[in-house]
DNA sequence: CTACTATACATAGATTATCTTTGTAAAGAA
DNA sequence: TTCTTTACAAAGATAATCTATGTATAGTAG
């Protein structure tokens, strides 16, 4: 079954991350809850590339960890955006508006 | 020196590649060089990237390749896209715009 | 005549990000 | 007690891009 629909689109996934603890601390899961949900179900963030970029992202110090209790009553590591993080976010979504504009004038070259 | 500035956005090439070949037939030096003008030098296609991606493209049968003669008298391939190779693109565009409206949402919670 | 730069193709290898698979564990519902 | 959902995480596979290297030739500068 081809058809493959990308979970993703590469290299944007921290930026979800990061721009999602903005509105304050939690837990992994419910960080790729939270990117499904607010997406629409367009993107989905599997657990494998969920994981992996969260530990990423604490060993740029971007986040911090704090394991906890869930209001659903599980432990659960829950993740805190640290200044630089939300320094790095602002740079992430520079960076991917300038590529966005770089596409655009690529895709759409009737433009002035 | 950090400042990792991104040459592409991972898994737009082929796209851009399809897109650019939409104009008419060009060979590969050329479409990078395309790319890399019309983004406004957003965008760089490096050769280590740009060859293997014509390679997929030539696999998938969604360009054709011939060798010629450039106007700088260069023993050149030209790349021309197929019918298959424009469906391929309306998809690609398709996908694309689904990502970055599932991202806009995430991004932009604030809107409605 | 020589050196350099730009053009042009291509592959090998490294890096990185994502996805698939597997494993653990416990809460709560059926 | 079995199943589903929640929750973490690592191992391994896959894929895309980037870096480095190699070849070759046209044209220009010296």
């Amino acid at each position: 079954m081809p058809t493959a629909t990308r979970d993703l689109l590469p290299g944007t996934l921290e930026m979800l991350i990061l721009q999602t603890l903005r509105g304050g601390a939690l837990h992994g899961y419910a960080i790729a809850q939270h990117i499904q949900q607010t997406s629409q179900d367009v993107l989905q963030v599997e657990e494998g590339s969920l994981y992996p970029a969260l530990q990423r992202l604490l060993r740029e110090r971007w986040v911090t960890a704090n394991w906890g209790i869930s209001a659903r009553n599980r432990k659960v590591r829950t993740y805190k955006l640290t200044p630089a993080g939300r320094k790095q976010l602002g740079r992430e979504i520079a960076g991917f508006a300038r590529l966005l504009e770089g596409i655009g004038r690529v895709m759409r070259p009737a433009e002035s």
